[in-house]
Parts: C-alpha cells; structure tokens; sequence
DNA sequence: CGGCGAGGTTAACACCCATTAACCTCGTGC
DNA sequence: GCACGAGGTTAATGGGTGTTAACCTCGCCG
C-alpha cells in the first residue's frame, strides 16, 4: 500500500466527516491532496475505496497501539487506564476519523467490511479480555456490551461541550472507568 | 403540522437510517409513504424539510416527555432514574431515530438547525439541573460535557452487540448512574 | 539517447436525482 | 350541480457526479 494512497485516504477522512461521504464528490477529494479530479484513479479503483483505505487504516492504528498499550503493563488495573488513556487520547486527535467510522460504515462494499469488522472485533475483544479479569461477573457478550457502550461514552468527543482538553480528558477517564466497573 | 407530514417524516427516517440523507431519493421517500416521488413537494418544500420535521419530531418529544417524567417525582435521585429510564426506552424502541439525529444533523439548512439545537439544548439542561442537584462539584459547563458523554454511552444501544433488551436495558441504567455519579 | 511507466491533465459520457410543469380526480361547501 | 382546493400522477428538465478516454510530461533504467 502506496504512501501516496495513505495521504489521500487521510485527508479525504476530513471532508467526509463534515458533509457525509456521498456529499463529498471525487473532484473534492482530489482537491484536498492537491490534485484534482480523475487523477483519483491513479490511486484507487473508485470512490468507496478511499473510504476503506482510510476505515482500515483506523482501525489499525486503534488495534496496533492499543495492543502496544496493554503489553506495557502487567497490572490489569493498569491495563485497563491505559486502554481508556490512548482510546481518550485517539478520539480527541482525530475526531474525524471517530465520526467518519461511526457514521459511513455501511457505504463499504463486502470485502472492505469484512476486513474492518474483523479489525474492529479484535479491538473490542482486547478491552473485553481486560474487562473480564477484573469482572468475573460479566459474560463475553456482556462484556462486550458494556465496552459497546463505554466506546460511545469516549466516542462523544467530536460532539462535546467546549470545555478545556484536559478537563474534558480527565473527566472521560474517570466516566469511563466507572462505568467500566459498575 | 399536518399529521401527513409527520407519517412521511416518520417512515422516511428508517431509510435515512441505513443508508444516508443522500443515499436515500426522494422517489425512495415517496414509496415508503405509499405515493410516489414528487408528491412529496405536496408536503414539504424539498427532501431535506422530510429531515427538518423527523429531527424536530424527535428532539421535542425527548424534552416533552422527559419534563413530564422528571416532574413525575420529587427527590432528585428518583428524577435521575426517571431520565435514564426514559433516555433509554426512547433509544431501544427508536433506534433509527438515534442514528439520524446523530448523523444528519449537519444536513439542516440554519433555520431548521438553530430549531433542533434549541430543543436539543433544554433537554441537555433538564439533564444538567438534576445532576447538579446531585454533584455540586461540577461546574455548568462541566455537568453539560457529562451529560453528552452519557449520552453517548446509552445512544450506543443501535450499535450494541446481541444481548437480551432487558439485560441490555438492566446494564446500561448501571452504567450511565455510575457515570453520572463518579 | 530512447522508451516507458507513473502520475498528472482536461474533455466527454452516461446516469441519477431533486425539483418543476402540466394534468387528473375526488370530497366538500355553497 | 358545481367550483375548487388538496393531494395524487407522469413527463420533462437541468445540474451534478462517478467514471472512462485520450493525451501530456517527466524521471529513470538499459
């Protein structure tokens, strides 16, 4: 996979996020990296696979880190601040991509989905896995629910009130954290 | 309002749902009514007044029902309850509803938007005055960025994994009073 | 030096879609 | 009985958009 094909997937990442994907043409998407129009296909067979590239490099990026993350600590108290930590520190950085992953996943075709639910499922499944060990109550598909629900705490963000960055981190953990261990 | 109006808005709103303001044509918003195509322009001015009155639509019946509840009691943590409970039967029963007013809402022209906002923004303060009446910790604007999050958390339900809705229902309610209260 | 492939460009095309026009058909008040 | 307005219909229009075609221009390798 290109650089190239990285840069423009990033940056088309922040028109989609704001007037949707479908209100965002390919002559806007080359735009955005500098080039203009048809050169697109240079890079990618059409539109939606722009969408892909950037939906995978996501969730690569949210799995690797994370994984990284986790195998910092032996603690699973501590495995389980850091998880919140870099998910809180993600979300804040780059709220275009949470929104864009949210909001226009169903536009992938089969393939591009397949390959990003699994990427996103193993995500799901590393927080699950810490949840667990420090939630002997919670069955997998609980556990799994509760860390659905407390990514849509952290993945609110983008949508927030206009308090400072730091408050606004502190307050997420600590949420999170909660809500994780109710 | 013509109860045509919002039968059209209504079952529109499950379309725009699953694929889009803009995945979705208003012939496709015709059908769904039964007519078809531009016997909408009968009813609305164009496609994305059908948008404007299901997101007002919705924002309205929130606040109005989530006054009543709220005045249904006197303690402030039974108030509490009653938010949560209510927040969340709206977002099982209506989870399409959920996705459009997340999703959509850029797709307003200013007026319709400044509406939705201002609706939106009484029901976060209802939110606000009965957790402040509990943490007399936060700040406004404080107790605002925690009410969003919590919303995030109990909207995440359209997205959740496959659980019973009453373990689901049972689980959420913790999680969102732990959150609230940390 | 010559060719050629990677990565651009602009022009053209075909299609879809929101909106408008023109026309029909009732149910209802006078 | 009849005008008329509300709420449909289908046909036409016009703009936008994804994609393809045809063509240019270097940098580099043999």
């Amino acid at each position: 996979m290109s650089t190239r094909r990285r840069e423009i997937a990033r940056s088309a990442v922040e028109l989609f996020a704001d007037r949707g994907f479908h209100g965002v043409s390919v002559g806007d998407v080359g735009a955005a990296s500098g080039i203009s129009g048809p050169a697109i296909y240079k890079h990618f067979r059409g539109k939606e696979e722009v969408l892909a590239q950037a939906l995978v490099d996501i969730s690569t990026e949210l799995l690797d880190t994370g994984r990284a993350r986790v195998a910092a600590h032996d603690d699973a108290s501590d495995r389980l601040d850091a998880l919140v930590d870099w998910h809180i520190d993600f979300a804040v950085s780059h709220p275009a991509y949470i929104v864009v992953q949210e909001r226009e996943w169903s536009r992938l075709d089969a393939d591009a989905r397949a390959e990003v639910r699994t990427l996103q499922l193993a995500y799901v499944d590393l927080w699950v896995d810490v949840v667990r060990s420090l939630r002997d109550d919670l069955q997998r598909a609980e556990a799994r629910a509760v860390v659905q629900a407390v990514f849509g705490l952290l993945n609110s963000t983008p949508h927030s009130a206009r308090i400072g960055e730091d408050a606004l981190r502190t307050l997420l953990a600590r949420m999170a954290r909660a809500a994780l261990l109710a």
